[in-house]
DNA sequence: GCCGGTCGTCGAAGCGCTTCGACACTCTCA
DNA sequence: TGAGAGTGTCGAAGCGCTTCGACGACCGGC
């Protein structure tokens, strides 16, 4: 409560006992009496003692801190990294942990960085390309870390994500059951897919098995993000594809777009255009009509992604690949 | 390089100095003969060495890390959220300081948590309300703080923000000049003004006391975030007010859906009606028209904060109040 | 040629914590 | 009844760094 800082020793003192066994106490991690328990917890409490995060680091070699680094690039939506930022912090805190924010401005050696200096115990990274350069990196460091998505070569990393071809297969299969046998599915920014983002490759070859799978037509385009872009290709696909009934969009920033692009053009959702999204489900919901969708877990994502690394920081094995099952909600756009 | 995690003992004897010369040359903190401070510094880069992050904060009293508080509460824009993050982040790394990342699920418990604990020498809060419950336990601790964003009472705070009144006069004056004689603000949604947000309440205040000056008739109403909602807001407007042709968005996730509301309901932008919006440039730039707008300035806002909170770690004296100067930037929605 | 003042370097004392080994007990079972 | 096996607690040795005071070496001024 004081201004001043409280140490072990003066908890200790207050408690009447050696300094080690406060520490016992609060570590957990040798037998203490239920009676010096209390006494100690008491003193803690009344002296309002938060152990020096600094001294703990040195002395016990882990510092409770994790990295999170993400490199808010160009084509990514943030909203969604927002949120799995904000499930990482909150699934941390539950393991007592606190959460570093580092992003790319420094490349590979802020992660050298926080490592080396061991400012983190263990590392998250966001937004992972195909071929990321933080990879190679990430091998030869001695802390652990787990990736939210996949890189091109994922063998001896640690990878989370959504089951994204499965996800853009559920969406063939959705379209499918309710009988449209043209359809198309509008992805991210085609800058998205030259850079090798997984989830964007994945979900455009889970689409396009699952065209054949449930024996249907269609195409799988990129989508730029500005209205009048989506709008000239929604009415470009209109044109070329007339049989066209089924949407598929994966991509937040232009969902909206898209929407708006088919009511300008005359077509009602459902009844002329069925359309099922893959993104968050407050975008699905706020929508007009409000989308079909399977959605992103990203709070499932990042407490996985948390649980996986303290198994590992623990020295307990984890999987390879974690894939989280896409679930789809049906709502009025289909 | 190695594996093994090299210590400044290591690099003294590498260099055939003291520790304490290995410290000095590090630190700068007492002149060292540039024959040495090579010999040195040659050692540091040959073995890799970084300073061990728990000793050097345990030892100097400074952890090198400052608090990022983020709420991510409903209705906060998260882009524009992450875009402060991301400044935030950049404009720390270059006064060799990291950016611990903290939310609201622990309330103010993680704020005392992380500053007591010595983990941070310092906080940023970010999306700062009118009365928020964090103000009063920053006005307590003894590590310095700034507030992106203005509290009621800031008196003895450090606060910076845009000068969200000045933007909303900066629109009601952009408008006048171009002939509009009747216009509204649509803001925030009203969960927003309720919590007594301080940028929607400025803005309003801004947009209200302009349309005197300028001798121009105006409403100010709250603005939801789904299409239908925006739909019906924009539609009642248009028929309560039938000679408004100006219209002043300071709401992101709204903007989309009122031009597309407009374009249903007949009316052409700018030719019926003049739209000018509050928000991230990008955003502004992707609409359809591209909307003349008052730009927020993330990262001039991030930046500026760092600076004064490394200007109050260094003891030097910083104003109360720092109001950023909006600019408006005329596109083709006026 | 001696004195006081820099300048450059060193050694050692912590910073507040964890953890190891030791030790005094109390049980248990031969 | 005494050896052996826990229990519960303590003291002390670090963890890797910063910083303080000390101390030669060298300088210019008288």
């Amino acid at each position: 409560m004081s201004g001043r800082t409280v140490t072990i020793a003066e908890v200790a003192k207050h408690a009447g006992v050696a300094v080690s066994t406060v520490s016992y106490v609060l570590s957990g991690k040798r037998t203490i009496s239920a009676d010096t328990r209390k006494r100690v917890l008491d003193s803690v409490r009344a002296l309002g003692y938060h152990p020096n995060a600094g001294a703990r680091a040195l002395a016990s070699k882990r510092s409770n801190v994790i990295a999170l680094v993400l490199p808010l690039r160009a084509g990514m939506h943030v909203p969604v990294a927002m949120r799995f930022a904000g499930a990482v912090v909150t699934a941390a805190r539950r393991y007592d942990h606190d959460v570093l924010l580092l992003t790319a401005d420094e490349g590979t050696a802020g992660i050298r960085r926080v490592a080396a200096s061991a400012l983190v115990d263990a590392l998250i990274l966001m937004d992972v390309e195909l071929d990321d350069t933080r990879v190679p990196l990430l091998r030869e460091l001695p802390e652990p870390s787990v990736l939210i998505g996949f890189p091109a070569e994922p063998a001896g990393l640690t990878c989370v994500d959504l089951d994204f071809a499965a996800a853009g297969a559920r969406c063939v299969e959705h379209l499918a059951e309710r009988g449209h046998e043209e359809i198309a599915l509008l992805g991210a920014p085609s800058v998205v897919y030259d850079r090798g983002t997984g989830f964007a490759t994945r979900t455009r070859e889970g689409f396009v098995e699952a065209l054949e799978t449930h024996g249907v037509q269609g195409v799988a385009l990129p989508c730029e993000e500005t209205f009048d872009e989506v709008y000239e290709t929604v009415r470009d696909l209109l044109l070329d594809h007339p049989g066209l009934s089924g949407l598929v969009v994966h991509n937040e920033s232009a969902v909206g777009h898209v929407l708006a692009a088919l009511r300008q053009l005359g077509r009602r959702v459902p009844d002329d255009v069925a359309v099922v999204a893959i993104c968050p489900d407050d975008v699905a919901e706020r929508a007009s009509p409000p989308l079909s969708s399977v959605l992103i877990p990203a709070e499932e994502v990042g407490r996985e992604a948390v649980r996986l690394l303290m198994d590992k920081l623990e020295g307990r094995g984890v999987p390879d690949s974690t894939l989280l099952a896409p679930q789809l909600v049906v709502r009025a756009s289909t």
